[in-house]
Parts: C-alpha cells; sequence; structure tokens
DNA sequence: CTTGACCCTGTAGTGACTACAGGGTGCAGA
DNA sequence: TCTGCACCCTGTAGTCACTACAGGGTCAAG
C-alpha cells in the first residue's frame, strides 16, 4: 500500500493547529518543508505528523518555541543523554512555580482592593484611589 | 516657587519605566503630550508624574494597557460611578484566576515528567517519550 | 460550467514594549 | 575654546507566537 499522504489542512485538524500555524512552523524552520502535489498543494507524511504532534505537545506544555526547537534536536540525537532534556524541564518548571506565586501575590492584592468597593461615587473609589499616587 | 519639571529620564527613573517606553505610552495616546524646552527636550510637570506613575501601577497589578485606558477615563470622570471599575477588577481577578489554575495543572504534569527521568540516554528518556506521539 | 471548499504567497497586524541608527543638546573639565 | 560625555530627539524595525488578510490558484461535486 502506498504511504499516506496529508493535505495541510488535514495535518492541521490531526493536530488541532491552524493551517498559518503550520505553515508559520515551516517558515521558521521548526517542521520541515514537505513534498508538493502537481498543483503546488502541501504534502505531508508521517515523520510530518509526528514532529508536529511533538511541537504541539510541549507547546501545550508551556515550552517556547525555542525551547521546542532544541528538544526535538535532542530527541533526534542519539548519542547525547537525557541531562539536558531535564535541566530544560527543570528551567521550565522552575519558570512556572515563579508565575505561579506572582499570580498569587497579585491576586492577593486585586482581591483587598475589591473587598474596599463601597459602589459609590468615583470620588471615594478606593479602588481608584489605591492607584492614584498619594 | 516655580513649577516643578522633569526630563523624561527624570520621570521614566521616578517611576521605574524606561525612557522609551515613557515615549511609547505617549505615541499611543496614554500620556499627554508634554511640553518642550528650548531645545526641545519633552518637559514633563506633576500631573505626567501623577499619570505615569497611575499607569505603572495598575500595569504591576497586571491590568491590560486597555484596561488602564479605561480606568484613567473613569478616573477623570467624577460624575460616574465605581462599578465600572469594580466589574474592570474583577473580570482581571477571575483571568488571574484562570491562569493560576491553568499553570498548577501544568506544574503537576511537568513534574511527573521531571519525576521520571533516569538520566539514561535519550533513546529511554521519559519525557522525550511522553512527547513524542505513540 | 459554476460554485464552493480548499490551497498558494506575501505582507501586516497583535501587545507591550525594546533596540537601534543617526543625529542634536547641554554641561563640566582641560 | 575645545572636547568629551551623558542625555535627548525622530523614526524604524525587532521581539514572541501566532493570526488575519489580500489577491490569487486548484479541484471535486453538481
Amino acid at each position: 500500500m502506498p504511504k499516506p499522504s496529508y493535505s495541510i489542512g488535514a495535518l492541521a485538524e490531526a493536530t488541532a493547529t491552524k493551517v498559518e500555524t503550520v505553515r508559520y512552523y515551516e517558515r521558521i524552520g521548526l517542521l520541515p518543508e514537505p513534498g508538493r502535489t502537481a498543483g503546488n498543494y502541501r504534502s505531508y507524511g508521517e515523520t510530518h505528523l509526528g514532529r508536529l504532534s511533538f511541537i504541539r505537545r510541549a507547546r501545550d506544555l508551556g515550552f517556547t518555541l525555542d525551547q521546542v526547537r532544541t528538544l526535538l534536536g535532542l530527541a533526534e540525537s542519539r548519542d547525547s543523554d537525557c541531562c539536558t532534556v531535564d535541566a530544560i524541564a527543570q528551567d521550565h518548571l522552575t519558570d512556572i512555580e515563579r508565575k505561579i506565586a506572582d499570580l498569587k501575590a497579585l491576586r492577593r492584592e486585586l482581591r483587598d482592593l475589591i473587598g474596599q468597593c463601597q459602589k459609590g461615587a468615583i470620588s471615594e473609589c478606593r479602588i481608584i484611589g489605591a492607584l492614584s499616587p498619594r
């Protein structure tokens, strides 16, 4: 049987990606250029599907495209070890933990502000007051 | 005594803002155009300082520039009430809470992944494995 | 033979800045 | 007076990760 092939729309749908995003990944060199049909349509194979799935999963986990690029490179080089991968994931985890802490601090401040709102006139608004200097 | 005036650098420093950012706020109409000196330098007064402080505080609390614009408008119109301000703050709080929940889910996934790392060869790496399809 | 869904390239827009390039201004020290 | 330097000016382009056109071409069904 012949190898399966996907149009850009089919590939996009299979990976919950927009068509424009697939072309974007190609443009920035994250996804290799596929073959073309007689009518100049992109024609993708299983390796493209696998690679795009990898990219989307990593993106869903919040890795940057740069990190994804590195992870893809590592996944392909059989002769390096797992430490770099682990380091990237660890760095990312640290980032996320910092963001969670920042957002919690922010939430606390906002809750305090909102709790003070008396629904009165602007001139007595505590939120505006808290934002205004002095 | 004469009114105090600030150069763009002084204003930026007083509000922990970069000079380019101050000019950017002016360009997008968030900060009114200041007067100019003989040498065409921007010359700011106390109202500019107050307004920029307001903007920075709101930004630090994570409001978008569009929200800041609305808040500034409300702060200036004495005849509206506090409800709109409260609604903006509430919306923002909801956003933040969703972001915290999303990040926590992500952290859980990443922790699971990292916990499985055996520091072995790439071919056995669980992180890469988890990202790769099937 | 036409309609409509899909595909193509190329460019510009988003948010909130940031970073130049290529010049002008203002002031202190030699 | 000269020179250096920090600061200021405008205008444009870059960042990240897409997203949204405009203006066309392809292809299969009816």
